[in-house]
DNA sequence: AATTGTTATGACCAAGTGGTCATATGAGGT
DNA sequence: ACCTCATATGACCACTTGGTCATAACAATT
């Protein structure tokens, strides 16, 4: 990813950088690319607007250095997720996953709103690169589960991977945007749903992803 | 839905009208609605500023003609559909609907667009009655969908409805983004894919639905 | 032709935008 | 004490925004 951060923000003490990209962070999240403010941001992170262009070029430049930040943090997790259900069966990994996802929100909601307020905003800078980012990095962790999954047995071998793959991807980024955004799931009312339904939910739809819809 | 268009607007010739709203649908399709500029649509819809707002107490009033305009092209769409497949069993319905949805899309992209828009932009005005309306719309009809599946016995008995109904909603949306969003489905590659692959995918995904995922 | 009521118009307004720049501040080295 | 140089600052700029309003154009009735 393109960098335009400026020395002069890197050599900051750490509480000043974690402010000024606490505000970002909290102003792209609720306002989007756009329409975020950079009035806001140094408002809030109590710095002069012209220091803001001290340490950043423009305000792409800001707005990439906090997907950078969100995106390895995602990566981070993402990994530790991998390594840590590697020797459970696909559908309990499956599980597992989606908690953990679940739970990646609860404590970062502002990365998963920059996230959902990309996906639909042609005018963010380099959009298709930061979405290919993201959605290539979910593909190949829903893949390489279904590899593993057919080499252990645990699923159909005649199973059309990609599809699988799909419908899997479909199905958890949706489950999480029920959890978080409001209004938005009126079926099962996942949002403000207590954690043991969230458990109890999830549990349920793997084992419809299991046993199929048919009699 | 509360109206805010003046009579002024209903008593104009209807070309005019269109061309109105042609004007505003495209420009809140690509902007959403904070960004989305009235300049713009008073300049491609050739009439004066002043004029717009002799049609619209505001901004806002212009935008709810817009989503009742095109959600009512929605629920007309849908029922159609859904009388059309009645006879056909579950499975054929399912698919059916979802080659619809795409076709209705192909067909008013912009209208999909301002929905996609409004899924997570939190300053829409009226948000959650608009998200509510759409929604609900859609987990009714995938209801009744299921309801007649298991009354006809095409599908498990032991169903958990309300988590039947979710997949199938949230596996039909992701679809349709998939189709026409670009960069956002890395897996199939469902945009700009020619009809007849569309078709095979879905079987394929309805399948999948059929029988599950265990070996 | 005169009068009345409705519609069309675009210059104008205050507010907010991203971005700039001359100047002030402060720390380190001599 | 003096100089140097990186950093901090906020007034300022041009531009766009949603919205207004006095006026003009027009239509219908008398």
């Amino acid at each position: 990813m393109t960098q335009t951060v400026l020395p002069t923000f890197i050599n900051l003490p750490l509480a000043k950088q974690e402010k000024i990209v606490a505000a970002a962070l909290a102003e792209f999240a609720d306002k989007g690319y756009q329409q975020a403010s950079i009035n806001v941001m140094v408002a809030s992170s109590g710095i002069a607007k012209g220091s803001m262009y001290q340490y950043f070029k423009d305000k792409k430049g800001i707005f990439l250095y906090i997907f950078d930040f969100a995106i390895s943090l995602v990566r981070r997790t993402l990994v530790q997720v991998k390594e840590t259900t590697q020797e459970a069966d696909f559908f309990t990994r499956l599980e597992k996953s989606l908690l953990a996802g679940v739970e990646f929100i609860r404590q970062h909601p502002r990365i998963y709103a920059i996230y959902l307020k990309i996906l639909f905003d042609q005018h963010v800078p380099q959009r298709p690169q930061l979405l290919k980012a993201v959605r290539q990095f979910a593909a190949e962790y829903f893949q390489s589960l279904v590899r593993q999954g057919l080499e252990r047995g645990e699923i159909r071998a005649d199973l059309p991977g990609p599809v699988a793959t799909f419908l899997l991807d479909a199905l958890f980024d949706r489950f999480l945007q029920a959890t978080c955004v409001p209004f938005f799931d009126v079926t099962l009312g996942l949002d403000q749903a207590p954690p043991e339904e969230i458990e109890h939910r999830v549990k349920e739809l793997i084992d419809l992803l299991r046993q199929g819809l048919a009699s």
